[in-house]
DNA sequence: GAGTGGATAATCT
DNA sequence: GATTATCCACTCA
């Protein structure tokens, strides 16, 4: 399989997040590879963008990796205790970036779940079964991702995308949840999710 | 099946 | 020192 080279990053990022869809996102650790294929992904326009953490161009230490080359990660940490993973896009000095917001587990399943609750998958609760990986903070969890990563490489050998099975499916677009505050930035449709995954 | 509240820590001013 | 936003378990119908 394939990877993504990184001119695919360097793009708008509306684009890139709605071509991220069914792309296979894999974090190889300890010799085991986690795979999981990208379900749902939201587009962070940076310096227009209220929702994101670099509206109006602010520029603090965290927000620093949105800064620089596109295709590496940009891990940030919500709500003390989850983070979420983001794929930087554009070029040097524009700061956009695509939200992985769930994706669908393929290999390392059972490696995710001890990671997650500490049992096989087998053993899952019905409503762990259900938010396995259909957040954000649940999917970096599920691939043992934390602030360590931030600013890596995605065009390295530790975490990188590769190009689906190509297979068809339908892609929606839709308005970001959860941005209440970015008052008329939530009405963009920026959002968009692989349909019948939800 | 739907709705609610509590937990948590890095980042910014 | 204030702010920030998701997940999970619990309750009720």
């Amino acid at each position: 399989m394939k990877k993504l080279d990184r001119e695919f990053y360097n793009r708008d990022s509306v684009l890139v997040a709605r071509e991220l869809l069914g792309k296979v996102l894999v974090h190889e650790i300890e010799g085991q590879r986690l795979a999981v294929k990208i379900i749902e992904a939201e587009a962070y326009m940076g310096v227009e963008d209220k929702a994101a953490h670099s509206y109006g161009g602010k520029r603090t230490p965290r927000v620093e990796v949105m800064y620089g080359d596109p295709g590496h990660a940009y891990m940030f940490l919500i709500y003390g205790m989850y983070c979420c993973f983001n794929v930087v896009t554009r070029e040097k000095g524009i700061p956009q970036a695509v939200l992985i917001r769930a994706a669908e587990p393929l290999e390392g399943i059972q490696w995710m779940a001890q990671q997650r609750y500490g049992k096989p998958y087998e053993e899952l609760s019905k409503s762990q079964l259900k938010g396995f990986t259909n957040g954000p903070g649940k999917l970096c969890k599920a691939l043992s991702m934390d602030r360590s990563h931030n600013g890596i490489d995605l065009c390295g050998d530790q975490i990188y995308l590769e190009k689906g099975t190509g297979e068809n499916f339908h892609v929606i677009a839709t308005k970001r949840v959860g941005i209440d505050y970015a008052e008329e930035a939530k009405d963009y449709l920026w959002r968009f999710y692989i349909e019948g995954c939800l």
